[in-house]
DNA sequence: GGCTACTGCGAACGACGATCGCAGTTATGG
DNA sequence: CCATAACTGCGATCGTCGTTCGCAGTAGCC
């Protein structure tokens, strides 16, 4: 119950064949999104720009969740990887950070959450004037401390992102998160994609060492790097 | 029309004493948060463990938004700024990353989003096992890879919200963002935040710099410190 | 050719965010 | 001191949303 859709086959079997796939309801959410946001793709929209019903969607999707991954999986292959592996690896990882870049800036609705803009409430400009002060102390320009901050602030939200997500892939907790757990358990089994194979089961592994000096050791190189060495 | 929540008083006048405030709201908001994650968070529901109705909330709020707004910041409040300033610049910026990681820690829903998860649909596979591969030229030991790999998006993702966020303080777009652009302006005024100030001035006036070298700049620094030298 | 597993979908349900107007309450000003 | 004005909480209600159910039709399988 609850599987990943993508453990679901997509349709086939004998009645009449289906008059969408995936794909298409996928580039359908991702058209409203892209022209009016996230809150724009609802069901009915989704339906009534494919011509069909609002019940016909959920012949392909189970819930709008899914929908919603749907459009993110979509969005996630307009990515080129020409070119990759001929230089060095620094090259490399920079072109795929600005692919991923093209990708947040041709669909702005991949970053919509709760603390989506620049946090500005009173307590948030509190926390935000003492990292700026800090900045200061390291003589950082201040055009540029602020963006510090808020990349700071996003690598301190991946890393827990990142803790998090460990234990919902190692352990079995809720039957979504046992859903996903799954779903990764077939990409290893699969073979292809070695690499991301390999994480995810040195990931099991390393569940043991101190998530907290990982933590402190990541931020400090990232600190050391972008704001200078001491 | 539309003004920030952050820029109308609380309270105050002719009328009966209110029965709850702003504070108390948003207390309700964060417990239902924290139990039952940002879904369970309707109006009814903090009504109800408000003991109040559930139009009464509008009479403190302007929208379901704001209300997620006020948690955020009553959330941004529990922070401790003691012993800043001490040490270094390094470390004071290290225990304001710890503090906010407890912040994520205990309110998991903030960072609840579309691409909140670790990435796991096929697309995204592929773009993970091609980052994964150039981790692996840089001789990353696998363990850190993935982590590194979520710093990457997440810087990504955090300069290209910073970049539109540029837009939408310089720019008056819609009525929302001018709102966040007079609380921002109100800020400079008040005096208090000088770093908040002159960041904000200084972005506003970068606004003409080219955003993507800045980019390259950031990012490629980053990798060099989080995965090492050249 | 009948059985079976599919198809799209009309109609409906419950929950949600938000609005409106009303009765009650309190500070203010003449 | 009291009338006025500005507030209060809230019952009732509206439109929209995600989702469900059952039905009529269709295509492959034995």
């Amino acid at each position: 119950m609850a599987v990943s859709i993508w453990l679901r086959p997509e349709r086939t079997g004998r009645g009449p064949s289906p008059a969408f796939d995936r794909g298409r309801i996928a580039a359908a959410g991702v058209a409203l999104a892209d022209a009016d946001g996230l809150a724009a793709v609802t069901m009915r929209a989704v339906a009534d720009s494919l011509g069909a019903a609002p019940a016909s969607l959920y012949r392909y999707v189970a819930t709008r969740d899914e929908l919603l991954e749907l459009m993110v999986d979509q969005v996630n292959g307009d990515v080129s990887y020409d070119g990759l592996g001929a230089g060095d690896w620094l090259e490399d990882l920079l072109a795929l950070a600005r692919e991923a870049r093209e990708r947040y800036r041709a669909h702005p609705w991949l970053l919509d959450g709760i603390e989506a803009k620049i946090p500005l409430g009173p307590r948030a400009t509190d926390f935000l004037e003492h990292a700026l002060a800090a900045c200061a102390a390291a003589s950082v320009e201040p055009g540029t401390a602020i963006e510090a901050v808020a990349v700071i602030l996003a690598l301190v939200g991946a890393l827990t992102r990142a803790e998090l997500g460990r234990r919902a892939i190692g352990l079995t907790d809720s039957e979504r998160r046992q859903a996903k757990s799954e779903y990764a358990a077939q990409i290893v089994k699969a073979g292809d994609h070695p690499h991301v194979a390999a994480a995810l089961a040195s990931r099991a592994a390393e569940q043991a060492t101190d998530p907290d000096a990982q933590f402190d050791r990541v931020v400090t190189r990232v600190l050391i790097g972008l704001l200078g060495g001491r």
